[in-house]
DNA sequence: AAATAATGTTTTATCGATAAAATACATATT
DNA sequence: AATATGTATTTTATCGATAAAACATTATTT
């Protein structure tokens, strides 16, 4: 009836990975998470598998499961190939985009700007705004024909997500954010493919250096 | 000490996916996997969820694995991303390819003519080459430094290679597998990107087209 | 002291049993 | 006849127990 321990499994786990919370590199002995999640070790091996199979989790034979590790290196690569998977989906939405996917575009844009605009630091706003960042970022790719291209797109942007957290952590007075949406959402509207591409480009790329300068200086 | 059941199993499960052992469709019941492999229940779903990571596999809620559907849209989906990401690969890897990437070449490419070169029509063969026609292009790309983009182009050479079967089992006197084989050999050889980029593109397209007509023709 | 061996402890991987859900089939109801 | 209801069977998902491997620690040998 309701889903299984499995995925829910999965979802916890995926959450806590993308979020930080279960830290990279960190051991995921299955007593620790039993405990954590409440869930038994057969389900939450499952989990696990699957994750792997995502490069969210390395397996090691005989030795147990590990959240992947970041680095310096494995941001800037993530953030090319995300890159090279984003800007092909978004060459074929913004030409194929009909009425439909506008109506998408305006709405995910609608509650990311809304949840930009509070000001408010609470603890729960960052996970709002990544959450409505990546609708807008689906949003926008969702008129890509393609399945294929639409899943390795997403998984190499769960992936990233990692890195975008770092990045938001360090707040940047030089940057703004919002105003780089908004530039995105116009050339979107105006189906203007080349400028769309030019400012996803650079978007993602601020972003990575970001979260490229955060590692640095924190070792 | 030796590989775990998990791993075994993944293992199995994955060349008789790849292979067609499994059909596409085919539901994959634990119980007659049990006695296919021999491995118990736990890790044959440890390994089917991390099949499904990596989509050869899909899972329904309480409803079990089934193995991935095969058809004429996922074909040319599949070769399209295929391509995308190859050709990245290639790109890079033709430029920055040293000796050692030379070498790598060379042999593969030495040890794919020769399995193509005997006539005999047995059953083995068409693993072989198979087997060796991966190796080939997985030493093309070898130079490319993006572990990312490698290990995507992987995942999705795996599950083309499904199509790549089809293909093979459709004789085509117009068509000369081992000159194309030639011809890209040549150009990597020659560290030509453009002409390595159009021979790269019309050989998975070639392939392609084939799988394609052997499933509208099969039905 | 360094290297090796023996020991106990933790953790992983797997099995067999069972609960829970889906499916198939028969029977009843409108 | 079509829909609904109940029952049996199959299949999936999960648990608790255990075997197997890795790890940590102490003892032994050189």
């Amino acid at each position: 009836m309701s889903t299984t321990d499995a995925q829910r499994a999965y979802n916890f786990l995926q959450s806590d990975i993308v979020a930080g919370e279960l830290a990279p590199g960190m051991k995921l002995k299955i007593i620790d998470l039993r405990h954590r999640y409440d869930i038994g070790a057969a389900p939450l091996r499952e989990a696990l598998s699957r994750l792997s199979g995502e490069r969210l989790v390395a397996i090691h034979e005989n030795r147990g499961f590990q959240v992947h590790e970041m680095s310096v290196a494995d941001a800037l690569d993530i953030s090319r190939v995300r890159l090279h998977l984003e800007l092909e989906c978004l060459k074929e939405a913004v030409q194929k985009g009909d009425d439909e996917w506008e109506g998408r575009v305006v709405a995910a844009y609608h509650r990311l700007s809304r949840a930009e605009a509070l000001s408010t630091t609470e603890s729960t706003r960052g996970l709002q705004i990544e959450s409505r960042n990546a609708d807008f970022h689906a949003a926008l790719v969702s008129a890509c024909e393609s399945p294929w291209l639409l899943n390795l797109r997403l998984q190499v942007f769960a992936c990233h997500e990692r890195y975008r957290n770092l990045s938001r952590s360090l707040s940047d007075p030089a940057r703004d954010t919002s105003a780089e949406h908004a530039a995105i959402f116009e050339a979107a509207m105006k189906h203007d493919q080349a400028l769309l591409l030019m400012l996803s480009r650079e978007h993602v790329e601020r972003t990575t250096r970001k979260a490229v300068q955060f590692i640095t200086q924190s070792q």
